[in-house]
DNA sequence: GGCAAAAGTTTGAACGATCAAATCGTGCTA
DNA sequence: TAGCACGATTTGATCGTTCAAACTTTTGCC
């Protein structure tokens, strides 16, 4: 294999200087339409590609984001994070971004691992997950004044009127208060919450608008309470319905917790109680199961609008104090 | 923020010679011991980090490895890629390697976005995923000597003895025999088969194991074709097992047909049928469904041996006709 | 036609690391 | 003690690109 050109080459070919061929790439307008045709003929022709290493250690820029990739813990929840990083992967793409992975354990771990990435000019910008109230990576971002996004907010005292920094979300009291619409709707009045122990801002967040849901309607229903679990989900359901079997349907945290509902509404001869999860995993769309859909498609877009404007190619450096931005997903209830 | 140290300045620090540093690094056998510690010292105190741009540039080197996400599909199977992409950032990154990833809707776009990538210096080395038997892409990997494994096997005449091209995959047989005689030990003789139509390679290994340990234990049961979908396995299975109760088992190709049949065995009063999947997904895991665990971190394992060696550090440029190599996986039974 | 301003193009330097070759020491042998 | 070999360290060059500034050509206007 020969080996590969580089714009000097281009240049010769084309009868120009490098910085011409350069500009062409890079800022086409300010070449003559004559010269820029001839270097593009010549680039095709050599089959030339810029060198990125090169370019990057020029200009100090890599247009590379990175994520970080939790370990595999199984269960159901995890896809909505592949999901994700899915979407990411092809936004960033169109918009000449490459995604670059990274692992961790810890938190401490991780900070490790950013500071090689950004001093090492390996990547520009970081998209954080799964953000805690106090979040030591946060702090050492802003500190460091590396550009970064998570998807999660802040949970601080004002997320919506002065952000911590950058965010985006996905609105779960919108997604449980549609669910319990539709059950008030379809199903009736006594709609029982499924959810998550005490002390989880999204499982707050989610309970909060069935709450809501069910105020507004003048209604009320019971609120149970569970860990992450299939198999608990459905003990505890399957005790709460037998003792309570006046409620109409349930909307649940997750869809974990919504299959274990399920299934111990088919054990006590009830498999038509309407029960919506919250995920749309692959999961509940197998056993015909109604969920929240979080929208990592539109996630992806508003991190890469966070982090690059509504239209730019390149990676914004902000004040983060100044102004700090954030948006708020509207989930889509998927009936089945 | 300050500008970040470069080898010159730790040099200095330390009254050693740039070269000395990179010594250090790279090379820490070379180094005088006394000499050695002084210039860590310096490292640790300036918090020095090589810049990973200026490096790729010299040593042509960029220690990343390219991985393509497939646009999310949903359904149940894109899980086992997911982990394995997981495992293989992990794995990865404990040999001093990256993950990129990018995004590609055909193989010709995907064969562009290689160029991209490995013309620019960004990647060293290509993962490829979905490997079918007439791939434009090995072709041209191997044709620009591009170093890559694939994760699945090239399904050309002889792939063990003379294979095509250094893979890795999942003995789908293996798993598949030891399910039939899991099946074949603890529910009955008559174990059925639920596949997909014929002409997938994945599907007819699968198969196979199936078919081999039935003839092995001197028995038989009926074989069904249905697509991945579990709505139509539900449909298929359904309709068999009502014109054939006597099938005391059902091994499945995937978790999702696994599901369907399951639902179908529920609906016909049958709950108990033993039923086994393959890909041990969170859905089968929910359900109390047995799977065939693909083990995507063993995978990845294998991936980065054939890649850059046992040990090794560094991407390994072999001469893919002279001496091309597998791994293949045995898969592990989850019994539930 | 002349001249200033604007547009287009070229040149030299720099980004930060490693390679290749030269240099400097040191200990050993004859 | 001169000579030599070998290990440790330094020096100069280089990877391919873009920046900044200098230079050249075209345009616009009187």
């Amino acid at each position: 294999m020969a080996k590969a050109p580089t714009v000097e080459d281009v240049a010769r070919a084309a009868g120009v200087s490098r910085q011409t061929v350069s500009n062409v790439l890079n800022a086409p307008d300010i070449v003559r339409g004559a010269t820029r045709e001839r270097v593009e003929r010549a680039i095709a022709e050599l089959g030339y590609r810029p060198h990125a290493a090169a370019r990057r250690l020029r200009t100090r820029r890599s247009s590379t984001i990175g994520v970080r990739l939790d370990p595999y813990l199984g269960g159901i929840s995890g896809v909505v994070l592949d999901r994700f990083v899915h979407a990411l992967t092809e936004r960033a793409s169109e918009r000449g971004m490459r995604i670059m992975l990274y692992a961790a354990h810890t938190p401490a771990e991780e900070i490790e691992r950013m500071g090689d990435l950004v001093d090492g000019g390996e990547i520009d910008a970081i998209v954080l997950t799964g953000t805690s109230r106090e979040d030591t990576r946060t702090n050492w971002l802003q500190e460091r004044d590396v550009p970064f996004v998570s998807f999660g907010r802040p949970w601080r005292d004002d997320d919506t009127g002065a952000p911590a920094h950058p965010w985006v979300d996905v609105d779960g009291a919108a997604g449980t208060r549609a669910a319990t619409r539709h059950l008030l709707d379809h199903a009736g009045s006594r709609i029982a919450f499924l959810g998550w122990p005490e002390g989880s801002g999204t499982g707050g967040d989610r309970a909060r608008g069935w709450g809501e849901e069910m105020s507004r309607a003048g209604t009320s229903g019971p609120r149970w309470y569970v860990e992450e679990s299939v198999g608990r989900a459905r003990e505890v359901a399957g005790a709460e319905l037998a003792a309570d079997p006046a409620v109409d349907g349930v909307v649940c945290v997750s869809d974990a917790l919504a299959i274990g509902a399920h299934l111990a509404a088919t054990a006590l001869g009830r498999p038509e109680l309407p029960v919506v999860g919250f995920d749309n995993t692959p999961a509940a769309e197998a056993l015909g199961i109604a969920s929240v859909e979080q929208l990592p498609e539109q996630v992806a877009v508003g991190v890469l609008d966070l982090l690059m404007g509504p239209t730019g190619g390149i990676v914004l450096r902000r004040s983060y104090a100044a102004e700090a931005a954030y948006v708020l997903v509207e989930p889509r209830l998927v009936v089945r």
